[in-house]
DNA sequence: TTTATTTTTTAGAAACAACTAAAAATAGAT
DNA sequence: ATCTATTTTTAGTTGTTTCTAAAAAATAAA
């Protein structure tokens, strides 16, 4: 139905509306998808032809309706792929992204409900984002950074803001992964970093400001 | 690395080439891609110019042993996902073909060989086709078409010579599909078709000659 | 062996997706 | 309000992959 480069760049004006840039200018968008802005001018005009986008000269990009359908079926695809390849295949949460990023531009009617429903109608994905379901509508959980949490507080790491390799493995190699159970216990005034306490292992180790921002948490 | 019509131009070279049609000519890889005879020849100078084919202009086309490596594997990925389809998505084997296509062109190292120990190392796929395995070695199965058995003989199908969703479908129908033992009742001399019993079902039937043909079965 | 038929290749064009360089429009600063 | 700087669009190319129509080569037939 739609090439694997249109469905792209709806995803990537799907991501950087819903973030709260609305319109969406061509900048963003060149600087999301790691490409050149003349790129970007070019797609948006096919986009606004094939009425999946609204768009509007030196102004900006708007999904119509179907440009949502379509862009939010493709973060269902990507999610639920993602899960599949470290439920199933045994990946890590920083392998994942790039082979998902191919297995959601797999077109068919069927597969994706199968798929759901084999990987028992996950919810949330590797990296604790959410997964759209079927029709399109997206599950909510009150999160908020670790950084937000008191001292003496307790809260479930329940997800992460920087999708990076680097931070990923970098909590891998701190004991921090989803589910895990972290207690705030000091706030360094200087650089607001944080002394906490990883529940189950019993271990206290430090984190960056940066960091501490970069994980989202569920209080406890 | 290379792209989906170029692996789909040296998949559709091999399997003509394993036919016993070497050289493989324009026409029939024409034939075989749905395309025209043009598309064929420009594709086939790419593949030369990569060193993945040698092809020498009105005489044919030949993969080098870089293109078969290329091909093999991408039949191998092609007959794990059917696997995974049916055996874990529960599709039966008439619907796997056109999402394989697509799946077989995800590009990860490690994806097929995690997927390949998930689904138990298989060796045929749905319709009883081999796999090759890692190195690209073809499993073998002495197998010839029900056709050939003598009245009387009895035999296991287990696999298809073809493969269209009618065949399949009317296989489906007849309840008859890989594993499934049959016992040669009858041949009527006047159209070869065959008089055959299912065995497990307790079920006699009429088959064609064409669909006869189209069965393959090992001996009892 | 010459002619006719079929097959294959070349030539030219279109759609897609990307780029660089240059022009135009917008936004910001004095 | 004008000038400057930034952003965006336009124009022109390139590389893929496909096609149709025409030319060339190979094969088959008389």
């Amino acid at each position: 139905m739609y090439t694997s480069s249109e469905e792209n760049y709806l995803k990537a004006i799907l991501k950087l509306s819903r973030k709260g840039d609305s319109p969406v200018t061509t900048g963003a968008l060149a600087a999301e998808m790691q490409t050149t802005a003349p790129s970007v001018t070019d797609m948006l005009r096919r986009l606004a032809e094939k009425q999946l986008a609204t768009y509007e000269k030196y102004y900006g990009v708007q999904l119509t309706e179907e440009g949502v359908r379509i862009a939010t079926a493709l973060v269902r695809r990507h999610r639920l792929w993602e899960v599949f390849l470290t439920e199933k295949l045994g990946f890590l949460w920083d392998e994942v992204h790039d082979m998902a990023e191919q297995l959601e531009h797999v077109q068919h009617p069927e597969l994706i409900e199968r798929l759901d429903a084999f990987l028992g109608h996950p919810r949330f994905d590797p990296h604790g984002d959410p997964i759209p379901d079927a029709q399109g509508r997206w599950p909510e959980r009150q999160r908020q950074p670790l950084s937000n949490v008191e001292v003496g507080g307790q809260a479930v790491v329940v997800g992460v803001d920087d999708h990076s390799t680097a931070f990923l493995q970098y909590l891998d190699r701190l004991g921090i992964g989803l589910g895990v159970h972290i207690a705030v216990l000091e706030r360094v005034e200087y650089d607001h970093s944080l002394c906490v306490r990883l529940v189950e292992q019993g271990r206290d180790l430090t984190l960056s400001d940066k960091a501490a921002r970069s994980l989202f948490v569920e209080l406890l």
